[in-house]
DNA sequence: AGCTAATGTGGAATCGATACCACAAAAATA
DNA sequence: TATTTTTGTGGTATCGATTCCACATTAGCT
């Protein structure tokens, strides 16, 4: 490979003055400038980035850490956090962690080794000890998705986005209202859009039996199981379903239909996400657009603050957009 | 920053020793191994992985080139790509090109600077400066879903899947079958899936109508206004419509219900990539099941191998699966 | 005992860049 | 003309690791 050295030598002048050059830092003559640069276009060099960042401590890089890469989600929040990071020349180093826990912590690690700029966690559980980890990293950090304190981040207000849906349900004339939630260790999906729902159900004086709330995973033949112990298990049956995500809420219509009900005249489906088929599944999906390309890209605004010492929020709060079809 | 100079004062021992000790290289003591475990435990030092490549000239980051990240068959290869690469301590540098050609180029430079160790590039053309740009590299490389001389590729059979399903439309008695395509500099998407189509309708003599063969770009809603010329400019109506990606495929459906008209019964509707919601949409899609994951699994496979100089296969044509479902 | 082989250790060069500093020449100012 | 400033250049230390080599000590074998 080619090196600064030899750039220097071809052109006929010292490596001091190739890397100012190459940096626009400090002088160089005109003379000396037309040599580098030819002797440069003609042979191609590029130089090292890991012999630059050994000695100027930075990559350029950020590292990302999804819980899983192939829902529309994360793809989402990924595409948001490339663009913006693209514009200025940072690359992305990305973990993806299977929704395992242990490697959420262990990839904080991998990608300190590996020097990167800053991290972006997209994270799915609050545990005491990714918190604590998180906090000791002493290297910009931004979190996408949960709160925790003293750390930057970036989240969307599940408990008012849940809560509007609910009422929504509630308005149009729904009175037995099931929920489809995941585990309450993931804070924000699991957690605040349960007591969205919860809440939105006490002020209406609404009352929640319990078969009507099932735990779920992330997929959507788990939605199809849930709606399927919904149904089976209530001596009363809902005449509304809240699932706290697309899929789930597909999965639950797939078994709707399956036993030859009518959505949403039998039973009116309603969740958050706003996932591209959301539109396109039979009967169109009610649901809350989340705006996952702007978490990335506010994100990625972030940690650009951070690494730049200007000013940044410590926290900021998406917004959400109700978007009503014809599942309700 | 820990060094590794820190290290060994802190141990008593040289820096070379700690290096010995860290890479099992060469002779180290009992007495001097437990002394250096010791200091390392206590202080968690991590060595840097540039000064490290620096020397080795290993960094074990393999780059990956995508069109575009947010849909499903791209994060279904990265998943691939990243469980096999994870297994060997691998990582992803990703580069998203957003379907910009000229960026695919450009990027295979950044890569190389960044030094990885080889690069896995989802191709979506052939054009001449890509493949001598491909072919120069001089770094492990391997393509997915484009044929490209003299390059490690994985592959699709998208001749033969286009051909099977414009047969499987022929069997169930259709004649009269349209087609939405996108452009054909996509080699793979564009020409090979067009070919077989035409291959199939040739060998059963059908006519095939200049009107029934749209050309749309890769999102739902082109595939509706494809649907929509097609219907509006035939003179003769199709009784079946091929279109060569699910989303297309989910975007024609959308134009022929709001039109009145009952898929599969007036006409129906094949597509290839089995994508999730596939199984979703009302009627069910009927589809070819490409198996994303495994090419970016095989990928993977690839590079290592190349990387390692163990044996690799210069061309892996991946099989594919038809899916029969309701829509035709 | 004498000699080769195995075991252990540290010094120093090296990877490819940056950045500080000394120094020279030319230009600007007094 | 003398002196300060500006412009331009190269030498050298440095970043944090690896790796080769020289050298010492211990063990193993006639």
């Amino acid at each position: 490979m080619l090196t600064i050295k030899e750039i220097a030598e071809m052109a006929n002048v010292s490596r001091s003055t190739v890397s100012r050059f190459l940096n626009d830092s400090g002088y160089v003559s005109e003379e000396a400038r037309k040599r580098i640069d030819k002797v440069i276009k003609e042979t191609g060099y590029i130089p090292s980035e890991h012999a630059k960042s050994l000695r100027t401590k930075k990559t350029k890089v950020i590292g990302v850490i999804l819980p899983t890469i192939h829902t529309e989600t994360s793809s989402k929040i990924v595409a948001g956090i490339d663009n913006e990071l693209a514009k200025q020349g940072y690359q992305i180093l990305l973990a993806n962690t299977n929704l395992d826990k242990e490697k959420e912590i262990e990839y904080l690690d991998l990608l300190k080794v590996r020097q990167v700029d800053g991290i972006i966690l997209v994270a799915t559980n609050t545990e005491e000890r990714l918190v604590k980890k998180v906090q000791e990293m002493n290297l910009p950090i931004v979190i996408i998705g949960q709160h925790m304190p003293g750390v930057t981040s970036v989240v969307y207000d599940d408990f008012h986005a849940s809560k509007e849906i609910t009422n929504y349900l509630v308005e149009k004339g729904h009175k037995k209202i099931a929920f489809i939630g995941v585990d309450e260790t993931d804070r924000s999906v699991g957690y605040f859009r349960k007591k969205g729902y919860y809440s939105a159900m006490n002020e209406h004086r609404l009352e929640v039996n319990s078969t009507w709330v099932q735990t779920a995973i992330f997929d959507i033949d788990s939605g199809y199981k849930a709606m399927k112990r919904i149904l089976t298990k209530s001596s009363i049956l809902p005449t509304a379903v809240f699932a706290v995500t697309d899929r789930l809420a597909i999965g639950a219509m797939s078994y709707l239909k399956e036993q030859g009900l009518i959505v949403p005249d039998d039973i009116a489906v309603a969740s958050i996400g706003a996932s591209e088929i959301s539109r396109y599944v039979d009967p169109s999906l009610t649901t809350v657009d989340y705006h996952n390309e702007m978490a990335g890209k506010q994100a990625a605004k972030q940690i650009l603050a951070i690494i730049s010492k200007t000013e940044y929020q410590e926290k900021i709060l998406l917004n959400y957009r109700l978007i009503i079809r014809n599942s309700v």
